[in-house]
RNA sequence: GCCAUCUUAGCUCAGAGGUAGAGCAACGGUUUCGUAAACCGUAGGUCCCGGGUUCAAAUCCCGGAGAUGGCUCCA
């Protein structure tokens, strides 16, 4: 690492103020001055607040990334030019830089071409240098290189204008980078992608590439063996594996569950009508189709339209035809109007308004309230096909949907009581690390703003009173209301949103639901909707990856696998099977002609809890040679009382065990 | 939807303008075996679909479907 020694004149550098302290150290990257990274090649006004970004802190990641950017950039020009550059910024896991790229795109290969320029520019470590310019200048100098992206770019910017050179590569940027290119450790590209200029669909699509740069080898080696670890564990990939779930072109992003599957994804919703029942949850049943007009009332239509899918009859098809055929004069809007009509149903997207309807079938009194209704029902939302995605992003679902009618007055216990729920299902499923973030008032927004600070209050109170941390995203609410989401680290440490409740001011007031208050008026009432799961599918996913396809004794679809080490014991092993299904235990068996330990091998790779090695000893002994899954290891003989005794004791959530 | 990539046996994948390959799985047989793969054999294909170019297309071109990675990070 040579540091370059700028001849501005005035101010010392970073670097230099550093190293007169005694602080600078051989991992230092770059340099903080209050609350503003800078470079260590840039002077600085006020020597004494610098302080040294050494490589184990994050933002030093990101200048190196950053850094790692430009250098690809650089690349791409020389290799492709005529090329234009647009943004790249540093990102949570590496770096992208947008190009415009006439001939079209870049392909894996240009990757690998790419890679090789870099690394020669890193090799050459050629100094950073920043320079502070007008806005003239900047305009004349990127006008000159025919960056047209970069120029409209500088007309909305304001005040001072930076831009960063290493060599004869010159980029508009704020900053800050590594002292040169050789700074730049370990760097990789990853892929190719489109992005549209500024993000925005209506803009020219760009060309983007996408890599990652770390401070060491083993540390981009590290994260490359988490992305493989990732792909081993995907739930698109187990799920098949494991004979899961599956899909057909025929249903696109619509999951099938395979008896395995569909046996876990039961267990999953018998466990939350177990804690229902002990929540004071009353689970319904509601219609999959409605009249359209439904929607209307909901504010589904037209708002959510894009998004539903629509339903019909041959009947009403056929009254719209005989309409359109006894008149002449249809223009467009009344064709439009036609058609409308024709579909006059439409496949439920949530359940809410149906939960509205039931609850406004009865005239209804504060002593009901609150009324919880839980309900599993199967919901179709039309996806874009580029937004699908395995199960975590589907077409068909079902949520652990609820919706809480209540008083103002009672969201807060409401609250409560869910957090506590929702607390103990995670830690069932082995989600430490959950985080509640409360999503404020929007600009644009539904109700008084009285009623907004009350449930706001009510939020904000229930969380602090459980002495949970959270975190305010303000603004974040939906229009009708405010928010708490869960969020929670997966077994890989990658972040999912699952749970949620939100406060609703808009449904009550649509359906103009009330109840009867002790004081005999009418009142409205305010609706949560509320799930712990979100989607049962995506749900599913997660969990799949969480756990690497390897359930917990009570999800596994079986949970213990017989294996018999030769022909002549199958009729005792035939019995053990018996006896264990008679007591309640989900067990298979493998009698085979295999040897024992492909048997075992096959086990393992179908994740089963326990297998029970079933040989003459254990049929003289009247018992199974027990190994467990999870301790990958010979547990030794165990009597047939002890193994049931082992299953039904794990066979059962944490939460929900006696001792 | 848009951009890129992909689609060959149930699965994982090789191949390639001259007519289809492997491993695993399946099926049949031999073996009866003690803790992560016994052996032999059989069968399995509209090379995603439709159109075009060609003497010839699974391969090249066009269109479509489905899938995969992206389309939030802001000079």
């Amino acid at each position: 690492m040579v540091p370059p020694s700028p001849e501005q004149p005035g101010n010392r550098t970073a670097l230099q103020i550093l190293k007169e302290q005694g602080k600078l150290t051989s991992d230092t990257v770059a340099a903080r001055v209050g609350d503003e990274l800078v470079d260590l090649h840039s002077p600085v006004s006020n020597p004494a607040m610098v302080v040294p970004v050494v490589k184990s802190d994050l933002d030093a990641l990101r200048v190196i990334r950053h850094s790692a950017s430009h250098i690809m950039a650089d690349a791409v020009q020389r290799l492709f030019p005529g090329t234009k550059v647009t943004f790249g910024p540093a990102t949570d896991k590496g770096f992208f830089y947008d190009f415009d790229r006439p001939e079209g795109q870049f392909s894996e290969s240009d990757l690998e071409r790419i890679e090789a320029v870099m690394k020669q520019i890193i090799a050459d470590n050629i100094p950073f240098r920043r320079e502070v310019i007008s806005k003239e200048e900047a305009r004349k100098l990127f006008e000159g290189m025919n960056e047209t992206y970069k120029v409209e770019h500088i007309e909305r910017l304001e005040g001072e204008i930076t831009i960063y050179r290493h060599g004869d590569w010159v980029d508009l940027c704020a900053g800050p980078h590594v002292l040169s290119t050789g700074c730049v450790p370990a760097v990789k590209l990853t892929s190719v992608a489109g992005a549209y200029w500024r993000g925005d669909e209506r803009n020219p699509m760009l060309q983007r590439i996408y890599g990652t740069a770390f401070t060491s080898d083993e540390e981009l080696q590290r994260y490359l063996d988490a992305l493989q670890e990732a792909k081993n564990r995907d739930h698109r990939k187990l799920g098949r594996e494991l004979d899961l779930i599956g899909f057909h072109k025929l249903a696109p992003a619509s999951p099938f569950f395979m008896p395995r599957g569909t046996q876990v994804y039961n267990r999953l919703i018998e466990y939350l009508r177990a804690l229902y029942s002990e929540y004071g949850y009353l689970e319904v049943i509601s219609p999959q189709i409605y009249d359209n007009e439904l929607f209307r009332i909901s504010g589904h239509l037209p708002e959510y339209a894009e998004n539903m899918f629509a339903a019909t009859t041959v009947e009403s098809l056929e009254e719209s035809a005989d309409r359109i055929s006894k008149r002449s004069d249809f223009d467009a809007p009344s064709l439009q109007r036609e058609l409308e009509q024709s579909l006059r149903y439409g496949v439920k997207p949530m359940n809410c308004p149906g939960h509205c309807l039931m609850y406004g079938m009865n005239r209804r009194s504060y002593r009901e309230l609150p009324m919880r209704m839980a309900d599993f029902g199967r919901l179709h939302r039309f996806e874009r096909s580029g937004v699908t995605q395995g199960l975590t992003r589907v077409r068909t679902f079902s949520q652990d949907d609820g919706h809480i009618f209540c008083t103002l007055d009672q969201i807060q216990s409401e609250i409560a009581s869910f957090l506590d729920l929702v607390n103990r299902v995670y830690k069932d499923f082995g989600f430490s690390d959950v985080r509640v973030m409360i999503a404020t008032r929007p600009d644009e927004r539904l109700g008084s703003d009285e009623a907004w600070d009350r449930a706001e209050e009510a939020l904000k109170q229930a969380v602090k009173a459980k002495g949970l941390p959270f975190e305010i995203a303000e603004g974040e609410g939906v229009f009708y209301g405010p928010k708490i989401e869960f969020h929670i680290n997966d077994a890989l440490g990658r972040p999912w949103q699952l749970g949620t409740i939100q406060v609703d001011f808009n449904l009550p007031e649509r359906f103009d639901l009330t109840y009867v208050g002790e004081d005999n008026q009418h009142h409205r009432p305010v609706m949560l909707h509320r799930a712990i799961f979100g989607s049962v599918e995506r749900f599913l996913g997660v969990l799949i990856e969480h756990v690497g396809g390897a359930f917990p004794l009570w999800l596994a679809p079986e949970q213990v696998v017989l294996l018999t080490v030769s022909e002549k014991v199958n009729d005792y092993a035939r019995e053990v099977l018996l006896q264990l299904q008679l007591q309640g235990i989900r067990a298979v068996s493998d009698f085979s002609s295999d040897k024992l330990g492909a048997k075992i091998r096959n086990a393992r790779a179908m994740r089963y809890p326990y297998l029970a090695v079933i040989g003459q000893k254990e049929a003289e002994q009247k018992g199974v040679s027990l190994r467990s899954r999870d301790q990958n290891k010979d547990l030794g003989f165990t009597s047939l009382n002890a193994l049931v005794d082992i299953i039904r004791r794990e066979g059962v959530p944490f939460s929900m065990r006696n001792n």
